[in-house]
DNA sequence: TTTGATATATATCGCTTTAATATATATCAG
DNA sequence: CTGATATATATTAAAGCGATATATATCAAA
């Protein structure tokens, strides 16, 4: 799915400037399940505008810059649909935060601290932007999603906050010990830890 | 958080080939939370032996490539000890399954249930991953993540399962009603959405 | 039996994306 | 009155992604 049928999707809601687009995947509909930042949003815009799927109308406003509203052509709605009808790929996910929590034992304790509780901040406003989002009018593709972004999120803040303890307390292994294990290579971890394949 | 990082965190654990770090990616210790490819990988590692945080061995097989084994130096293990001490870039997630969710009433039935059922699957063969990558011997973080995964991922098959049919029995919205709403722009819904910020 | 699929293993390349920065103006809090 | 935030578009360097190439072996199915 690239930015371009993103875009698509974004417009088939209503028309919208590139800035706008934007705030849906910081903010809005879309956060919780994709970004995009201008470096792509702009460039798709322009190419969609290129192959007639969009159209652009500028706004000129009071001491601001021009505003350029895009809107779906038919041809454009045709697009988005065939993208949709293809198979998805799979979901890629990177976490910095969980990075972290997994080499937990080689941070130390105020810095795991802050990444825990900032993490949970994160997941709380997530919450928030999906239930601002959330609105009965929306078709049901847009309620199921955000239902499931508000489920995985509590669930996600649940065991943080019960499992707290194990990551904050947890102590720094025995040295000696881990020496000794290290003959044990990833390859070994790695068919236990794919053993299904 | 960039692909030499990661690999320092991965050879933390074991010596490994390039090839190896990508099944923890895939389908290892790692798959839950981040993503990368060869095309990240082995740069990465190139990289890392340049700059002497890494030092490599090579094995040669019967039969096989020769087996480049990568293993972290002193210089290494503080490299990834400092990059753990920085502030944790906010998530990515790009899903296109749950693109294709949210517009689901563009999408004709047959596909909307194909495309649920193999999310559900993911699901459930990301569970078998972290289960079978489970240890009592893994560090305390390891274990941290892995249950929060675990807690999320169980969290999302059952809204999957409960849900099911909202998604599967939608019908299309009608189409005379959606043109008349569409003077509603998306900045308004936007505003809606970003309500908090 | 040979074709195709899967697995081991490394490497590269074109295209896209990301994160940062530039530009310009207005408001608002400290 | 300085710095932060918001509106709005655009560009760029660096990084990453997906696909492909190479080479060999095994195993199931046509």
């Amino acid at each position: 799915m690239d930015t371009k049928s993103l875009c698509l999707g974004a417009l088939s809601i209503g028309e919208a400037s590139g800035y706008e687009i934007k705030k849906m995947f910081e903010e809005g509909a879309f956060s919780h399940f994709y970004d995009a930042g201008y470096g792509s949003i702009y460039p798709a815009l322009n190419k969609l505008l290129e192959d007639g799927l969009v159209t652009c109308v500028e706004m000129e406003q009071e001491s601001r810059p021009v505003k350029k509203v895009y809107s779906l052509t038919e041809e454009g709605r045709l697009a988005l649909k065939a993208s949709l009808q293809q198979a998805p790929a799979r979901d890629r996910v990177r976490s910095d935060s969980l990075v972290m929590m997994f080499f937990a034992h080689l941070i130390d304790p105020g810095h795991r601290a802050s990444v825990l509780n900032a993490y949970i901040d994160y997941y709380r406003t997530g919450i928030e932007c999906i239930e601002n989002a959330a609105c009965e009018d929306h078709p049901f593709g847009h309620q199921f999603v955000s239902g499931l972004g508000n489920a995985v999120y509590q669930a996600a803040i649940e065991y943080l906050e019960e499992h707290k303890e194990l990551l904050l307390s947890g102590e720094e292994p025995k040295k000696e010990k881990r020496e000794i294990k290290e003959v044990k290579t990833v390859a070994e971890v790695g068919q236990a830890a794919g053993g299904a394949a």
